[in-house]
RNA sequence: GUCCCCUUCGUCUAGAGGCCUAGGACACCGCCCUUUCACGGCGGUAACAGGGGUUCGACUCCCCUAGGGGACGCCA
């Protein structure tokens, strides 16, 4: 048998550390298998994805060196596997499932299906699909099939006992059928769920074992149950801990910074960065720190996987990325490594038109050029000072617009001037007070490049870690403060 | 609320019943090296969540409690 896994990273959002985590351990366990590593894009949704999206995760992918394979189903020269591409044949195999009574038709509307969750909570219940589209007789089905009312498809679930999820590290885990709802498989736009189009694409593409986030225990009942319909061949289970933030919850870009986008620009090294997450619940059986991935291959055992959820921990990653620095490069390498990290001729281009009128010497460039180079800058609150606004309504402005900010995603000047010009009528400052402690939070000072500017240049992901960091500067918010900065924020929305 | 998973220094971890007086790494502190800083070297502080079993013996196996996390969508 030919051991063959895969990931399926969400189209959606940024290219995440978390996902690379995964990536790492499906990579780690095939090649020590000799089998084959596959990759597709999980693309049900297809209201926020883009191809830039996907674009972006599968570059990041291969800057930290995890080539996937070109498998039996994928599509294009080692290309991904598109689910968009086709998506028409999840109908069929949804239409199966009812024509073998495992699957039934629901006409529900999902305002209906809000109200009876709200009922059930009111009572106290889990809230869970009620079985009503099982209540219908036949002659209905055909009847409002025939008048074209809008339906989904779901999977029956066994009414009693319970079902046992065989995982490679956990062992057996019993959960019962009352627990599992009556999942949609075929969504009212004829799209799959998640939930059938990955027991689907995992079965075309011979997937042998599903190594993913701990998250998807759950779930599981639902996937092996649509193997049992369908009378495919089972995979193995793993469930891998999730990577936390500092306060233990699931790695969120809210706490943390999770794009692989960020730890590129702050100069983190591919090969640390794979090391580092190789760390994160695993480790050499001699217990090295720093290794490569051939060698995390050569010594890899998925059987040496800790459970407890992993924080992940910037100094230490700083302190390994500081040993492949010093140890694997000669200063030729690392002049090379430099030029093509920031140094380059693209990226002057790009910052040259800001500094230029600011310059009176050469020597002027460095200094106006730095922020944009670093990674963390070095604030204190006393800088903040100097500013009109009180420190207080200053942190308060920087929270609000990493807020609106996280909410962008088109990452252009006129958008994020847009957003923030908003964002000050709607508090009621002015323009010139509201944007000085962003300046602060940005560049280190107020001389500098436009905001707006120097929030392009840094791109999205440093940017946001920069008022994040200068919001923590200023003392931060507790978790009680937050909650009601939270609530002034929403208040605002009209003019949002 | 219901279900599921997890629990060794602040953090990442070693530990598969006696090798444990619990080992390593980051961080922190001290000393050495050094014209400074860093690197490097040496040393130090620091953990088995609590309670019951099982056993001659429990960090390790079982149960309970507590804590943490996750899942409960026509998201993935």
């Amino acid at each position: 048998m030919t051991v063959r896994t895969r990931i399926a990273p969400s189209p959606t959002g940024d290219p995440h550390v978390g996902t690379a985590y995964i990536a790492l351990f499906n990579l780690a366990f095939t090649r020590q298998h000799g089998g084959q590593f596959l990759l597709r894009i999980e693309d049900t949704d297809q209201t926020r994805s883009t191809p830039e999206s996907e674009q972006a995760i599968l570059d990041s992918l291969r800057w930290l060196g995890v080539e996937w394979d070109e498998g039996p189903d994928v599509g294009g020269p080692n290309g991904p596997y598109r689910q968009s591409e086709r998506k028409e044949i999840y109908k069929d195999y949804a239409l199966e499932l009812v024509a073998k009574g495992h699957a039934f038709y629901c006409f529900a509307t999902a305002e209906e299906l809000d109200q009876m969750r709200t009922e059930q909570m009111a009572k106290g219940e889990t809230p869970k699909y009620d079985g009503r589209g099982l209540r219908l007789s036949q002659e209905e089905v055909d009847q409002r099939l025939a008048a074209g009312d809008p339906y989904v498809i779901r999977m029956k679930i066994p009414e009693e006992g319970s079902c046992r999820v065989e995982d490679m590290l956990r062992g057996q885990i019993d959960i019962e059928w009352s627990q599992v709802d009556m999942q949609v498989l075929l969504k009212a736009d004829g799209m799959p769920t998640y939930h059938l189009a990955c027991v689907v694409d995992d079965h075309l593409m011979g997937i042998t074992h599903v190594i993913r986030g701990e998250e998807w225990i759950n779930s599981t009942p639902k996937h092996i149950q649509l193997y049992e319909y369908f009378g495919w061949e089972m995979p193995l289970f793993c469930h891998l801990p999730l990577l936390r933030n500092p306060d233990k919850s699931k790695l969120s870009k809210r706490k943390n910074p999770t794009s692989i986008l960020y730890y590129q620009r702050m100069g983190i090294l591919p090969e640390a960065l794979l090391n580092y997450l190789g760390r994160m619940g695993w480790s050499m059986p001699d217990e090295s720190e720093k290794f490569s991935f051939q060698e995390m291959v050569d010594n890899f055992n998925i059987q040496r996987v800790s459970l407890g959820g992993p924080i992940f921990d910037l100094e230490k990653l700083s302190w390994l990325n500081g040993l492949w620095i010093r140890e694997n490069n000669t200063p030729e390498q690392l002049a090379e490594r430099l030029i093509n990290w920031g140094f380059n001729k693209e990226n002057l281009m790009a910052v040259l038109p800001h500094a230029q009128q600011r310059m009176e010497t050469l020597s002027d460039f460095a200094p106006l050029a730095a922020f944009l180079l670093s990674g963390n800058l070095s604030l204190t609150e006393s800088q903040f000072e100097a500013n009109k606004l009180p420190v207080e309504q200053q942190k308060q402005v920087l929270q609000f617009a990493l807020w609106r900010l996280e909410a962008e995603r088109v990452w252009e000047r006129d958008a994020i001037f847009t957003n923030l010009k908003e964002l000050a009528t709607a508090m009621d400052i002015k323009l010139k007070d509201f944007l000085a402690p962003i300046f602060i939070a940005i560049a280190g000072t107020s001389a500098s490049f436009s905001v707006m500017d120097s929030m392009v240049l840094l791109g999205p992901d440093m940017s946001r870690a920069r008022l994040r960091y200068a919001i923590n500067c200023l003392g931060g918010f507790g978790n009680k403060a937050l909650k009601k900065q939270e609530k002034a924020y929403n208040a605002l929305a009209p003019v949002m």
